[in-house]
Parts: structure tokens; sequence; C-alpha cells
DNA sequence: AATTATACATAAGAATGTTATGTATGGTTA
DNA sequence: TAACCATACATAACATTCTTATGTATAATT
């Protein structure tokens, strides 16, 4: 685990990301999907991610379809057109602060993703 | 400029990078650096720098040398024999967090400088 | 003379997270 | 079968860390 200031600022687009590749993702599934991708060095708390994705929704970025399993209740995310060219912006300027972060801290830039 | 969420969290450990690349350094030195090293795509404000810059001066990780240019005053910081083991860490960590960022958007870990 | 750059500082408020708590279902194990 | 852990949602109090605004003052440029 990071010490945690580090990931601050990013869930937004880590959530994005996620979206755009898998297509629909419920809350939960966000979490162990992150954890798993980054051997549980990033754990994204529920405090922090359903004001997220309730966040996300109010500005019209996700759109939410409810699903039962059984007797239990998921809730599935899914990205709306605006909110895909929003996820789009978001990469892009995710990419380029990660070309920055490696030009101050390990000086290059690193490949460019044009 | 960076929608600055992404900023967040990274500024500690950008000055401790400098301080320990430079020895010595003053805040709008630092502001000053970090415009030009980031081609003005991360600026650091005065409100953000100086509190961060007391609360190290007050964890004992910098110290600090008053400077007189004319009637001008200059407060350098420096990192202590403890503060040069922090940056250490933090460091490690950042380029760790890095790494794993370049898995989570790019599918790749990036070089691993050991 | 006015403006901009240098150089410090602090305080109110916003944003974004942590920690704690609550509710409930379903599967596994002692 | 009782206890525990995993799944799955949610919210609220609090902490941290930044932005924005403000204040003070000297030096250089227009």
């Amino acid at each position: 685990m990071y010490s945690n200031e580090l990931v601050r600022g990013t869930l937004k687009t880590i959530v994005l990301k996620l979206l755009k590749e898998e297509g629909k993702m419920y809350g939960y599934e966000i979490t162990q999907r992150v954890k798993e991708l980054t051997d549980g060095k990033i754990q994204i708390t529920e405090g922090a991610l359903y004001p997220t994705l309730h966040a996300l929704e109010a500005e019209g970025i996700v759109v939410t379809e409810t699903m039962h399993i059984g007797r239990r209740v998921r809730k599935y995310y899914k990205l709306t057109t605006e909110g895909r060219a929003n996820a789009k912006r978001k990469l892009s300027e995710m990419a380029d602060f990660l070309g920055t972060m490696r030009i101050l801290f390990e000086g290059t830039p690193g490949p460019h993703h044009a």
C-alpha cells in the first residue's frame, strides 16, 4: 500500500479508464479489479468510491442499471456518450501528467502514445 | 496546466526531490524551477508551498537558513540527515507508484531503476 | 509613476479522501 | 449450526491538502 497521499486525485480517472475498457462495472467489482491490477498496492475504499460514482452520475458522465443477483442488488455503471468524451480527455491528460512526472523524477519523458 | 486534482499529493515529494538534487533552495526558487521543468504544466502556488515547507521543518525533514539579499530576505531550505533518509523512501515510493500508474493506464510497467 | 517580478506569510473555504458505521445476503468452515 | 468472511450497497464525521484571496515589502522594468 502506498502512503496514500499519492493516490489522491487519481480515483476518478482510474474509474473512467476501467469503465471505458470494460463497458460496465459495479462498485465492488471496481475495488477488486484495481486491487488485482496493482498487486494490492492500491486499495480503493468504499467511502471514497461510492460518493465518486454518485458524483459521476450526477454530472451525467455515467448512467446506472440495477441488476438482481438472487436477492442481492448490483448497480452497474457505464459511460454515457458525453462520458466517453470526458474519459478520453481525462485519460490523455493522465498520460501527459505521467510523462511530466517521469521528467521530474526520472529525467526521461517515456514513450508517447499519440 | 493540469486540472490540478492530478497534482494533488505530489507536492511534498517534488520538493524533496529538488532539495535532494540541489542541496538547498528557497521557496520562490522552487516554484520557478518546477514551472521550468514542467513547461508551465505544474505551477505550485504559494498558498500550497509555504505551509508545506513549514510542515517539513516542523517534522525535522528540513532546516532553514535565512539570507539577506540587499534588504530582501530569502529563506533557504535543506534536508537534514533524517530528511535525506525520508526523501529516499518517498522517492522510491514515487517511482513504484509511477510504475503502477503505467500498468493501469498504459499496460506497461516501464523501466525499473533498482 | 505604474507595473511586474521577487519573496515571504496566513486564513477561509473547497475538494477529496479516511475511518467508522450501518444494512443485508450468501458462502465457507470449525 | 454458529461464526466468520466475502459480497454489495450506503452515508456521515473528520482529516488532509490544496485553491483563492489577502497582506507586506523590496527591486527591476516600462
